[in-house]
DNA sequence: GGTGTGACTATATTCTAAATTAGTCACTTG
DNA sequence: CAAGTGACTAATTTAGAATATAGTCACACC
């Protein structure tokens, strides 16, 4: 839910307003639907029933609407992720699951819903603030997680926990990153728990 | 050097036969400067002095060609990782070098040779069989230096050995594999370091 | 049987003119 | 001053005709 998390290309007019949020609306259902680029602005203006015009009173450009809703599936992805990652009880059983809830759902966005997926794997692939927002996010989690650990007892202290994290955040990438997720496809069956092995090993004490 | 080391789309005619060897040579130049579909058949039959049609005497279709162009290429790469293992004086440094290797020849191709580089990656991305066999002699190798580590008592043996061996292999396919290099340029400088340490401390006995 | 080709077709690619589209701006209305 | 738009332009996309290409085949020469 909330706000989009980043900066830049924002947007423009005011914040919280009904005709933003008719916008967004309109958009998550077209995009989703006919994809990124056969939806053109004059068709969310015509949807929500005002010219195409206003609707840059309050984005700065169809890529703007498309970071809102990117940041709206990114976000969602995030969250399943935190709700996993809350649930289980021990810092190793944190990651595992971790990594599995962010693989599922992933997989699951392209399957379910592969026009959004393209979005959001676009958005990585040129590196959109919402898709950078997203990976910081993972990285803060996955942090907190190993930090956790070490803390619990269960995961090693002597590597620097910047250096644990961003390694581990390397072998996790090509499963996070939309844009690279669509070419690993045919690992996601036993790469979560096969990776899961190999990272919680190098983790322990 | 060598053979086509693939089985399938091998070819037609003699296996060795001087036109053959000159069509590969010119394919290699052509594809090279002016990349795989900017040559067309015709244009290796013009440097060869023969007609099209005799070319396909010898190969089953363009594709068959730009395998084996890949598959020299790709050969390469793994003749280069076959020497830095030979010359590291342990199983870890082995790995190491391996891993490092792999990624410096391949970020060289991507920068240096571009167009050979593009082939790599379509067929990395295709399937072919040229792919195939590279992926296979890279997991040999990994599979051969593991093996060694563990009866030389540097690295763990309570995991089974393929499972070991297909968790390091997927941690490095993001880097092997030239579709997927290409998305993870930004971290070619770190990644070899820090994943090689990540592995190795999972690899610890 | 081995070496080699011109002429052919179906498919893919290139080119270009016409149509859409992103984005702006001066303007109206209440 | 906030809400809202029609008309405009530059850039992009589309459509579809013209061209080029992959691949085959029947045949010629030695």
């Amino acid at each position: 839910m909330s706000e989009i998390a980043s900066s830049s290309p924002h947007s423009r007019g005011p914040v919280d307003h009904s005709v933003r949020e008719q916008i967004v609306e309109a958009a998550g259902e077209h995009f989703s639907q006919y994809g990124y680029e056969k939806t053109t602005v004059s068709d969310l203006a015509k949807a929500i029933g005002f010219s195409k015009a206003y609707i840059y009173k309050f984005f700065d450009s169809k890529q703007a609407i498309g970071e809102a809703i990117c940041s709206k599936t990114l976000t969602s992805i995030v969250e399943a992720v935190e709700v996993a990652v809350a649930g289980a009880p021990t810092p190793t059983e944190k990651f595992r699951r971790m990594f599995k809830t962010l693989v599922s759902t992933g997989v699951g966005l392209f399957f379910n819903d592969r026009k959004l997926y393209d979005i959001a794997a676009h958005s990585a692939g040129e590196g959109w603030p919402s898709a950078r927002t997203y990976a910081q996010r993972i990285r803060e989690i996955l942090t907190e997680v190993v930090r956790q650990g070490r803390e619990a007892g269960e995961f090693e202290r002597k590597t620097p926990l910047d250096e644990t994290v961003h390694a581990v955040f390397l072998v996790m990438q090509p499963y996070i990153n939309p844009l690279l997720l669509q070419y690993n496809l045919d690992h996601v069956e036993d790469a979560p728990v096969q990776l899961s092995n190999l990272v919680l090993r190098s983790l322990a004490p």
